[in-house]
DNA sequence: GCGCCTTATGAAAACGGTTACATCCTAAGC
DNA sequence: GCTTAGGATGTAACCGTTTTCATAAGGCGC
């Protein structure tokens, strides 16, 4: 009489087991290693499952497997398409291998990341993403105490001791700044992201300064700004370097969004882009081919690259042998924004 | 001689007892409620945790106290700037509160929102926040079973029995269309996301029917067109629509994104914006004060709405008495985009 | 028909916290 | 001085799984 009492006060893979009149055990094994148990008691299970609508319990789970098939990730913002398109290609390709997300944000801020490492640990994630290999020091730390395998995506850092995947930012700005330089600039200006806490805008800076200096060009510091990654702060640096009494005649940027904001200021003062000025951008998001001008810009394959940031951390939480560094090719793409210089200068 | 090697083997919460010689309640306590600990006790056993590296372990806390302080959402794509900043805004509060945000994307597919419902709330989430009111049947159940309370952002309406936060989209969207009309429009075309699966899209197309239909105005079929969320397929509607032979000299937009792709091509095939075809989009994103010619669009304040659709589930979880049906503001936001049609006509 | 190996299943001990309850101590009330 | 209320701390059961280990049930060679 109180038999099915008892049974309805079950809760979870418990009230599945007493359902299909089987242990909890063989519950928990047909869901987790289905070949471990014969078919009908597998089909009794399944039954049983729907019957009560079980929803496993995902923490219980990790407390017990000490594996929760879930990744973190800790990237600056998700507010900026570059990281919006990467976070999104790497979720589809965990999702298609049955693991999960966690995503937090650190807004450029180390001790913020370390913090959300922590917070992530503490959550039981199998493994980590991090954007760069600019971190705070006790990150480090921290996952070797831990034990928890990274990624740093974004970079190509052959030469350093850390998993890592992306483009060679140094190379492909240098391509960038070569390009004006073939097409004959003598001035070159360079507009750039913040490079505190962020390598990828200093290797940048980096491969520009490289070409420039290759070919004898002179780079006075009035033609290099930094600035924020808004269109706001691009078109002020803009109208800074077109006010310049000497100014250069091409700018390359360290990203799109600053390159948008070039073209945008130089056109409202009334520059004709390229014919006055050519701008590069760097990155290719889907804006810069439809501008008008379309920008002439670094292609770089985000998607790919987040995914095989993915596909690094399940292959070595599958103990198989995996490429530490891996690089991903950037290519040029020019567009309508670059164009020799203007016949009347030198 | 033993005694502290079994030390050594203990894990977590219970080393960090042990080394402070106290109880492992006392450290539970002196996280979770410290007023219920003495300032003694407090210190000695904030160094113990510090000394041994301990971080408390989310699963093990949530399986016991039945509470992660954990947020699901569930958004369309992550990929479009209005969810990017949506989410961005609503993690920030959620980790002012020490909260914490679980994102997945459904891709727009019911039946994947459904799914990630289930695997979100097995993951323990206490609250859920949903995109708009178009749900898989299946979800309000799953919804009510498991008696986790939820959020749909992005809309309003008052007369449902689901809690909601946003904008009246249909009134915005004949505020829209009621802008162009009052220029002198009458020839006043539409091009909106896809509606399927979409009640803000469906929304906005019936604002701004009403509004046309308020002013005995027509719309013949082909002046409506439906295009996916990106600035090609927008650009595709707005050639077929400068195409016609009769075609209209007004095009009120879906979203912004829609009406940048509209603007591009209208410039690319020789028509002047405002001159030739007035704009108007919606949303206000970042970029549509920066356009040339400026878009003239309806203001979404997203970051306050998805602020508010956490604000209302913390205080719930609290406990809190809390609205249920909370208007989000809109404005129209007039700029270049926009004119009286060319006086030739009519 | 008997021992033996294999395979399917069950019983129960973790996993790392929280929390109800018990206990001890101190100080106030008489 | 004795009782007692109340605050600080400890004890241990429990949260919902997984997983080790034991056990039962077949299948096989002899």
């Amino acid at each position: 009489m109180n038999e099915p009492s008892a049974k309805l006060t079950k809760q979870g893979i418990r009230a599945v087991a007493a359902r299909a009149g089987v242990s909890t055990a063989s519950v928990s094994r047909s869901l987790n290693n289905p070949e471990a148990v014969s078919p009908s008691l597998r089909a009794r299970i399944a039954q049983a499952i729907d019957a009560v609508g079980y929803i496993p319990h995902a923490p219980a789970r990790i407390l017990s497997s000490r594996r929760s098939r879930t990744l973190g990730a800790i990237v600056p913002t998700i507010d900026n398409t570059m990281f919006a398109r990467g976070i999104a290609s790497l979720q589809k390709y965990l999702s298609s291998v049955g693991y999960m997300l966690f995503l937090t944000t650190s807004g450029y801020d180390l001790d913020v990341e370390l913090q959300q490492a922590r917070n992530l640990i503490g959550r039981g994630v199998d493994g980590l993403v991090l954007r760069g290999d600019c971190h705070h020091e006790g990150l480090r730390k921290l996952l070797a105490d831990n034990a928890v395998p990274f990624i740093n995506v974004g970079i190509y850092q052959p030469d350093r001791p850390y998993p890592c995947v992306g483009t060679n930012n140094e190379a492909a700005a240098h391509r960038a700044a070569a390009h004006v330089i073939e097409l004959g600039h003598r001035k070159i200006g360079i507009v750039s992201a913040l490079q505190r806490n962020n390598d990828r805008a200093g290797a940048r800076v980096a491969g520009f300064r490289r070409a420039l200096a290759e070919s004898g060009l002179e780079l006075p510091p009035e033609w290099h700004v930094e600035v924020p990654y808004t269109l706001d702060d691009a078109r002020e640096a803009a109208r800074h370097l077109l006010n310049l009494r000497d100014r250069p005649t091409a700018v390359v940027c360290g990203n799109d969004v600053i390159a948008y904001g070039v073209l945008l200021e130089a056109e409202r003062s009334g520059f004709s882009v390229p014919r006055d000025l050519s701008v590069v951008g760097f990155d290719d998001l889907d804006w810069s081919r439809h501008l008008r001008p379309s920008l002439t810009t670094i292609h770089v394959p985000t998607d790919e690259t987040w995914q095989r940031a993915g596909e690094y951390l399940v292959r070595s939480l599958a103990g198989e042998q995996t490429i530490m560094h891996r690089e991903v090719d950037f290519s040029l793409v020019v567009r309508e924004s670059t164009a020799p210089p203007p016949a009347i200068l030198k």
